[in-house]
DNA sequence: GGGCCCGCAGGG
DNA sequence: CCCTGCGGGCCC
């Protein structure tokens, strides 16, 4: 396949290998790509013999085996080597005019992945099968041959194919195209201004070049990770509340169940232990049909908002779809611009127009302090950021976490001031749009030419929670990633109104967990240890920790735990404090085994009385009435606990404080056994406890909408501006 | 394609 | 309880 003596004329009629111009006489023209070919500088064998020969003549890049974007009759297909079909098998794919993006997307992924992957409906041979391989035909030779930028004779890298079926570098594509040249470089036909200005990466392409550098370097281990479509299984149960909405589908859908069993603050990738449906966690590269599907896979949860996050805490994601103009994509790192600024009035979920600054508060806050921290952030773009090349096709794709090197406000293109953030790029896996086939290496901050101009400048001090280990040689936590506020139930994400009902279901034993559990094994602890600065361990893992003085456990990129090399430095796991002087002689928190071993003798099973499951991190302080307590709260005694360990057991970070102040002030001062769904609307004593079993109708709930919105319309009548709120409440008359 | 409208989740 | 939100389908 020595393309590389093959090469037509360029867009100027130059020959890319002789470099003179040839005349018209001296050139063929491609019957099917319609470019010229210098006929001195082609190869005797690619020459057509006869005039008739000349007429019907195909380039040596559109001869029917080589052409990489034809698809091939499916005799031909089935007569060439494994690695050929992928190839083949990918061209197909993406020629099928019957197939929309998504569904293309979804094939790719049944070719690429391994079990059960098929090449195609009427061929079930799995392309990754190595043995269907032929050594000296190996994919890297077919593709090094056929699918090489046209401009610089390469592999394209972030490959963008223009509609006559030619590749180029994302760069080469777009340097080009900036010299005002709107032709196909190889073949001179017309790239449409869409394409021109906004070239897209070619994903399929991705894989296949990724595909063959691993075939190449012989790397094994099961389908690489490069592009992952989320089947369509476990549709929630319930989706839709109202009957316009099942209708037309989603529109005004509740959203479905969660299948990932991370809470909805959680940070960082989401790893195979929290997916227990496949048991694989979310993949870089996986696409879901929209928003709602994103959301319950758990990569970003609101179905709205662009930002995941609580100010207080920190943002778990973002979603990059194309609301704020200002956003600026470059791939492995990008801008992007805070939430608000805009007037909502009029009862909408967004508007283009901004009217007033962004200021760092909410969501640009939590972004911020993401920032600051060094947290990872996930990251999902939509096909409906127009202006990238590296969205997706179509549906919402996840692109891996990132981290926030820094953020500041500045004057945007509608005039108002807008928060602004710089994303870089910090997974373990490849992006989808990389060829590559290793993941992230800390890469030098780009040089950001709005920051001269720029205010309220953040930037981080202190060391990353997120970061690079040079030792393990991936990302991973070097702090450990704050303790979750949320609750879990079941597995699914359990979201605002209904945490209440999540802690009234807790089961002994996940109380224990959650109280009692190590920081190192996660489990209830076994002989605990509370170091000077009130983090709790077993004995053995702490010690286990510091086997040889010389190694701290730190969480791999998996999140499981593994060893550190520390330099003779003891640290705390949970906060870095200095431990070598307790290590000295440890001892077993006595009060705190007592009640462990106690909570755990109690009988499990038992339904436990709301108040006696009701969160324990209101308990504080002595260790004495711990054991009074447990029969306190075994007697359904309001104050269990109450006075409880000497120290605070474990996740005592600000984390938990935190935590503690949420579940106080949300849930520590209700009514027992009030009705799940006797939500917010019956705060106090305005519903009668013979009225509380019964469910408040929507009809009820919006007679008294309706109330309070007449009791405020007359306080405010015939003011000019219709607020969204009033509006919503006036469309419920 | 753009405007309109809405349920819903979640922050505070 | 109120406000916010880079959705998504329908109608024109």
């Amino acid at each position: 396949m020595a393309h590389v003596s093959q090469l037509p004329c360029n867009g100027d009629g130059t020959c890319m290998i002789c470099k003179k111009n040839p005349s018209p006489d001296d050139t063929f023209t491609c019957r099917t790509c319609a470019t010229p070919w210098h006929v001195t500088c082609l190869s005797s064998s690619s020459c057509p013999q006869t005039l008739a020969d000349a007429l019907l003549w195909d380039c040596p890049d559109c001869s029917l085996a080589d052409h990489p974007h034809l698809p091939l009759p499916p005799s031909i297909a089935g007569k060439i080597g494994g690695s050929d079909k992928l190839v083949v098998a990918i061209r197909a794919i993406e020629s099928d005019d019957s197939l929309n993006e998504l569904e293309k997307a979804r094939r790719r992924q049944e070719l690429v992945s391994g079990g059960g992957a098929r090449l195609s409906d009427d061929d079930g041979e799995n392309v990754k099968n190595k043995e269907g391989i032929n050594g000296d035909n190996d994919v890297l030779a077919i593709l090094d041959g056929n699918i090489n930028c046209s401009i610089c004779m390469q592999l394209p890298e972030r490959p963008v194919t223009t509609p006559c079926g030619h590749n180029f570098c994302l760069k080469c594509f777009q340097k080009w195209v900036a010299q005002g040249k709107r032709t196909c470089a190889n073949c001179r036909n017309q790239i449409p201004s869409t394409v021109a200005s906004q070239p897209r990466i070619n994903s399929a392409l991705v894989i296949a070049i990724r595909m063959a550098k691993m075939e190449k370097s012989n790397i094994t281990g099961g389908a690489p990770k490069v592009y992952h479509f989320v089947h369509n299984q476990n549709r929630p149960d319930k989706a839709y509340t109202t009957e316009r909405a099942k209708k037309p589908g989603k529109a005004n859908a509740c959203s479905g169940k969660i299948f990932v069993t991370v809470p909805p603050d959680h940070f960082g990738p989401i790893l195979a232990e929290n997916d227990p449906q496949r048991k694989q966690g979310v993949l870089v590269g996986e696409t879901w049909q929209d928003r709602m599907e994103c959301r319950q896979w758990g990569a970003h949860l609101p179905h709205v908002a662009g930002i995941a996050g609580q100010s207080k805490y920190g943002a778990q994601s973002v979603a990059l779809s194309g609301g704020y103009i200002d956003d600026e994509d470059h791939g492995e790192w990008f801008l992007y611009t805070g939430s608000g600024g805009r007037d909502l009035s009029g009862n909408k979920r967004t508007n283009k127009a901004q009217s007033f600054d962004q200021k760092f508060e909410k969501l640009n806050e939590a972004l911020r302090l993401s920032c600051r921290k060094g947290y990872p952030v996930r990251v999902v773009r939509s096909h409906k950021e127009k202006r990238s090349s590296y969205a997706p096709e179509a549906g919402v794709r996840y692109d891996g976490v990132y981290r926030i090197e820094k953020c500041w406000r500045k004057n945007g293109i509608q005039g108002y001031k807008v928060c602004r953030y710089l994303f870089v790029r910090c997974d373990n896996d490849p992006a989808p749009w990389t060829s590559d086939i290793h993941g992230d290496q800390p890469r030098p901050l780009p040089a950001i030419k709005e920051l001269k101009n720029a205010i309220d400048i953040t930037e981080r001090k202190g060391s990353p929670s997120w970061d690079y280990d040079e030792v393990e040689g991936c990302w991973m936590w070097k702090n450990p990633p704050p303790c979750s506020r949320k609750q879990m139930n079941d597995g699914n994400i359990v979201s605002g109104k209904k945490r209440r009902r999540a802690k009234r279901t807790l089961s002994a034993r996940e109380k224990l967990l959650k109280e009692f559990s190590c920081q190192i094994c996660r489990d209830v602890m076994t002989s605990p240890l509370t170091t000077p600065c009130a983090h709790n361990f077993c004995k053995a893992c702490l010690e286990g920790a510091f086997a040889g003085q010389s190694f701290t456990r730190q969480r791999t990129c998996e999140g499981r735990r593994t060893l550190r090399a520390q330099k003779n430095i003891m640290k705390c796991p949970s906060c870095s404090n200095d431990l070598a002087e307790f290590l000295q002689n440890p001892q077993v928190n006595r009060e705190l085994m007592t009640v462990i071993e106690s909570l755990q003798h109690r009988n499990v099973g038992e339904e436990q009385s709301d108040e006696s499951s009701k969160e324990v991190d209101s308990r504080h302080e002595e260790t004495d009435a711990a054991a009074d307590d447990i029969e306190m709260s075994s007697a359904n005694n309001h104050n269990n606990l109450k006075s409880g360990m000497e120290v605070k057991p474990q996740r005592t970070d600000k984390f938990k404080s935190a935590s503690a102040r949420n579940g106080n002030s949300s849930c520590q001062a209700r009514p027992l056994l009030e009705p799940p769904d006797v939500e917010q609307g019956t705060k106090g004593g305005s519903v009668k406890p013979e009225n509380r079993g019964q469910q408040t109708s929507a009809a009820e709930r919006k007679l008294k909408q309706t109330k309070k919105r007449k009791k405020s319309s007359n306080a405010t009548s015939n003011v000019g501006v219709t607020t969204r709120s009033k509006r919503a409440k006036l469309t419920t008359r």
